[in-house]
DNA sequence: CATGAATGAGCCTTCATTCAT
DNA sequence: AATGAATGAAGGCTCATTCAT
């Protein structure tokens, strides 16, 4: 019995979490961005600001929690996506494709992660580690592959990932900002040779 | 003497613009970023906190000119770079180097120009004309010279110009981050072949 | 039980909005008429600053409804009085006698009544409608009667109205300040004849 | 020499300090009422922020200055208009006439001298002897001879006196804020009227 | 455990007064 | 004497955090 009360417990506990992480979640999400004080948040959980404070120590805390779970969302996602190739190209188109894919669908989100969190984690704060590092890190394993293998020339990979990333991300946050462009399709085929001729395949 | 007298005093005022500037600039550097509030900076700078209101109509005036003053400063150093190359692919290198030359001199300034302030204007929020927007600019204006000219397979040349300015971006901030890699020289190498290639040099 | 609670709470809601609205009172009824702060009203009322805005939107919400609350119980008194009347003499006489009796034991709300607010509202900054006015608007129903059965003289009855209520106002402020005068009785009498004579009552 | 000197010196200040009076009696007569702030009364003046401690040694000094000069000019007005006449009746009446001209001509001073000023110094807070009481004595005086002569009925004066300047200030007061009535020689007429009937004139 | 009223430090800004020049 | 830049206390208001119920 105690263990199933505890049992219950944590799960509820494990609730509320998450209904307050949702809560954040939304009003990132909202188009004129609501103020993020506790008292929205418990507003939108569904709580009293005070019972926010028996599931988060502060709201640095809550705020890390959130992005920590963005991340592995979206890591996910890619994860699933480039298990489908073996191809070293292939991975990193299909990494920046569901990429596009997520970011364009949930803008908000797309803006969190790669605008809002990091700004917090510049220069030697880096406190978390961010997508991007783990994008980075992704793109480093498949760019090192490729050059192992001789199908791209020889360059620090590290800092052709972080280029990659880089493109990327400055791409899609001007199409979050500015809207996609009209040729969309264009848009993107750009944005995809874009990276993958600067990697230098070789051209058979 | 009058004039004498005007002209002390006018320059006294510079020197006191100039010192709370600088104190915001400072303070937007500290590794920890302390607060960018009025009573911080009257301090940082030596003053109090109502002195600042003789110099400053408010906080959003400083905070728009300290930005002014950052992007006026870094895009005389490019322009200046650039205006001794005709080719449109030495232009980009030129931009290129130039930019890391002074961001890796000068990283608090990069910080706050590639992170700081953008972060405070994305989406629809574009206040100021920033940075990445003229660099994004300077770069296009070369990219469709040399589409034109045929040098360059078709392309979104906007989109290109992003990520261009994108993957140098996040290059630069990696290295202000972490340090720049033992072997600088490749690094550099790379980071401007990456973008060289990603444009699509024709290979002759 | 729900129900009780709520019933509760929102009885002690009310009573630190009183508690407030009290602090407020006793700051403009002393003496030197200390500071109308946030930070001084929410001392004499004993709560946190930040606590005022729990139960005000700001400064000026608290004023306006001192201020309604004042005349609210003001107009309250005086209808009730004149009430017992049907003749327009006798009602007017009736307001006067009433007005009298309840500034003269609550000096302190005649003095916000009849001196704190009016001065913050000349002129065309006529936000409220204060007591004066609506003295005013009553009076002058009455004297309209009056001069409609011919017991008075043709005039500008709004003139003699804002008379009326002048004449009085400033007589009974000055009992405020310097006391009630030695014989009592004649002052209060004279002061009603005034009016009453003023208005040109015909001699039968 | 030295007395000269000395002489000189003085009427300077004088100088100073007239210009300085003016300039707040301009800003109080400004139709929108600027900030009465040192700095703006000293822009005014067309001298220093500093300047202006030479020759007062508070702002609150000041005001009180101009309040003197403003009542002694009124009551300068009305003495000489009185001195025509002998009659209580007609002193009364000319004391009305000028001062509704004098109001109605300069509805800011008015203002001045029938709120700002007589709002600071309720109740037993008087500190100034203000118009009002200054007329009020004059009246008074008036009524007690006109009552000397049997040609009013008992009363206690004073109350008349102060009813009278109080019936004559709400109706002036009204004039200000709302503008002259359009039939203005009727409500005159009134006011004036009101008056002399309320003090009880024996019809002959 | 949950609540949400209460707290008070902190923010930006104004302005009467001082003081070095 | 005159100047006006500098001062800093004070004002209204916000919000992360605490605590009595």
């Amino acid at each position: 019995m105690v263990y199933n009360k505890t049992e219950k417990i944590l799960e509820k506990q494990q609730l509320r979490s998450q209904k307050i992480i949702k809560a954040v979640r939304e009003i990132l999400s909202e188009k004129d961005m609501g103020k993020v004080s506790i008292k929205s948040i418990a507003q939108k959980a569904g709580i009293a600001t005070g019972t926010f404070y028996l599931y988060f120590a502060d709201k640095e805390t809550l705020i890390d929690t959130v992005v920590q779970e963005i991340y592995q969302e979206l890591l996910e996602h890619i994860k699933n996506e480039r298990a489908q190739y073996s191809n070293g190209f292939d991975k990193l188109q299909a990494t920046m494709e569901v990429c596009i894919q997520l970011f364009m669908k949930e803008k908000h989100l797309a803006k969190t992660v790669l605008v809002d969190v990091p700004q917090k984690n510049t220069a030697l704060n880096s406190k978390y580690t961010y997508i991007e590092n783990d994008l980075i890190r992704l793109a480093k394993i498949d760019i090192d592959e490729l050059m192992d293998k001789q199908l791209i020339p020889k360059q620090d990979t590290l800092v052709s990932a972080i280029a990659f990333v880089g493109a990327f991300r400055e791409v899609i946050l001007s199409w979050i900002s500015t809207g996609e462009p009209l040729d969309s399709e264009l848009a993107q085929k750009t944005l995809i040779e874009y990276n993958m001729r600067a990697l230098g395949r070789y051209i058979i």
